[in-house]
RNA sequence: GGAGAGGUGCCAGAGUGGCCGAAUGGGGCGCCCUGCUAAGGCGUUGUCCGUGUAAAGCGGACCGAGGGUUCAAAUCCCUCCCUCUCCGCCA
């Protein structure tokens, strides 16, 4: 959510702001909420000023029935202005409801050194080769859905009859590198964050405060019954571990990671990437988060960057990094970039990683605030996060970059802690 | 799922309609006292909204959440959430 202070005192560079997003009705919205809030504003004064009188009011008929005296006119008066305060009272629930509501479709204010741009073509890569086709063999170009098949540790079929299009499932050796790679990731973070096992299932403020909920409702899978959510991402749960709570300056920044499983809908990605491990309903990912304070971001913004970046390398993956700009930042991003690594077998490169600055935008809908040492009052704190690791799409990326011509698959030396002594999957004739 | 108990400030805990934003104790912070420590004395200690250039000040709200009754609600009524105990069920 936006400051809507911010938008009431300097409405002009609020809209500059969000304007260099490139997406018109945001503009609308952001003045729709201005009128709103000074609606707001006015109920707000007329309904402490009458709340006032009765409480006045209120005093003056305990002191005369103390007296022993007749109070039935201070307290004719005092239903009066109540029933004015009711009709208040529900005209402010309301306006306050529909500027809640306008205020959390409102996406954050982009940062000043993102580069503009309309969309995802414009995003500019920072960091690492473009791409190269020749320098790949031909046993390199292999899709990872038919060398997972032949090698029996992607079992998309059967995947598809238990829970229908969308849902994968490995196996054997398959299904040791899916949770090789989450372990991995997991054991790479652990000098400086602390591992959390979140719950899969979350409340509709969970969502709502990093941003799913509720523009984005669709996208996520609900169950009514009990007024729950499917996580999308460690993200949601991670980020409002400290919903509400105002922590000390000292404690900052946190750091947390966490496995999860990530559930998806896919709505309006209907018959895009629909062979093999590149959109599914349901994934796993090691997710890195920091809640800091605002002088802190910046600097957390590039850790995360390089432990991500330096944890792909690391597996011998061709990645690069970009930045996304304005037109195509997402709704709760300040900043963000992206760590997409080739695939050679589909030839394409794939977003494995998302590093985010939400400034205080999240931390505003959970409310996260920090207190300073020595300073009166609180302000809301800045949370950032990143994948650290897609499990899916990096499983792809192994399994077609290190294809040897004869057809196995050589897991990186780095995963091989975790894969009960394997280093090669073979095919099934050569075992 | 059934029965019972309970949710009050940083913590413990009092408060059953007005003088309660809330006793008391602990903790924290400041000052004083003491050679040091211990003990002690005095003071102070929440958040949010509006108004105000800012500070001060003023007004409003907050005793799990939401609604209701009343001139007036921490206190009475309703719904929900959460915690604890016992029973049932279960990994």
């Amino acid at each position: 959510m936006i400051d809507v202070r911010l938008l009431r005192t300097q409405p002009d560079s609020v809209r500059a702001a969000l304007a260099r997003r490139a997406k018109p009705d945001v503009l609308e919205q952001a003045d729709h909420a201005l009128a709103l809030d000074t609606r707001l504003r006015d109920i707000t004064t007329e309904r402490d000023a009458a709340r006032a009188r009765v409480n006045e009011l209120s005093k003056q008929v305990a002191e005369l029935r103390r007296a022993k005296l007749d109070a039935e006119a201070v307290m004719a008066e005092s239903r009066a202005l109540g029933d004015r305060e009711k009709v208040l009272a529900e005209e402010y629930a309301q306006v306050e409801a529909v500027l809640r509501d306008v205020l959390l479709r409102i996406p954050n204010l982009p940062h000043d050194d993102v580069t503009q741009g309309m969309g995802s073509d414009d995003n500019q890569v920072v960091r690492g080769p473009e791409q190269l086709p020749a320098q790949f063999a031909d046993h390199q170009r292999v899709p990872h859905w038919e060398t997972g098949a032949t090698l029996g540790i992607l079992d998309s079929e059967r995947a598809v009859k238990i829970s229908g299009a969308m849902f994968t499932m490995q196996r054997g050796a398959g299904a040791a590198l899916a949770r090789a790679l989450c372990q991995y990731a997991l054991d790479r973070n652990a000098d400086a964050y602390e591992e959390i096992r979140p719950p899969s299932l979350v409340t509709t403020a969970t969502l709502t405060a990093t941003g799913q909920l509720p523009k984005f409702a669709d996208e996520a899978y609900s169950i009514e019954r009990d007024d729950l959510w499917c996580i999308p991402t460690a993200e949601a749960p991670l980020t409002s571990l400290h919903a509400g709570e105002i922590l000390d300056e000292t404690s900052l920044p946190v750091r947390y990671m966490a496995f999860s499983p990530c559930f998806r809908r896919e709505a309006g990605a209907a018959g895009r990437d629909t062979r093999g491990m590149l959109r599914s309903h349901e994934f796993d990912k090691v997710e890195i988060l920091a809640v800091t304070t605002p002088e802190q971001a910046p600097a957390m913004l590039d850790e995360f960057v390089q432990r991500v970046t330096h944890l792909i390398a690391d597996l011998g993956l061709p990645y690069r990094l970009l930045e996304i700009c304005t037109g195509d930042l997402g709704q709760s991003h300040h900043r963000s970039f992206d760590v997409e690594v080739y695939a050679p077998g589909c030839d394409q490169w794939l977003e494995v990683s998302s590093v985010s600055w939400f400034s205080d935008y999240q931390a505003r809908r959970g409310d996260i605030r920090l207190r300073r040492s020595g300073k009166k009052g609180t302000e809301f704190a800045h949370t950032l996060n990143a994948s650290a690791l897609a499990v899916p799409r990096v499983w792809a990326a192994i399994v077609e970059n290190f294809r040897t011509a004869d057809g196995s698959v050589v897991i990186p030396p780095v995963l091989h802690p975790y894969m009960r002594g394997l280093t090669v999957i073979r095919p099934p004739q050569s075992r």
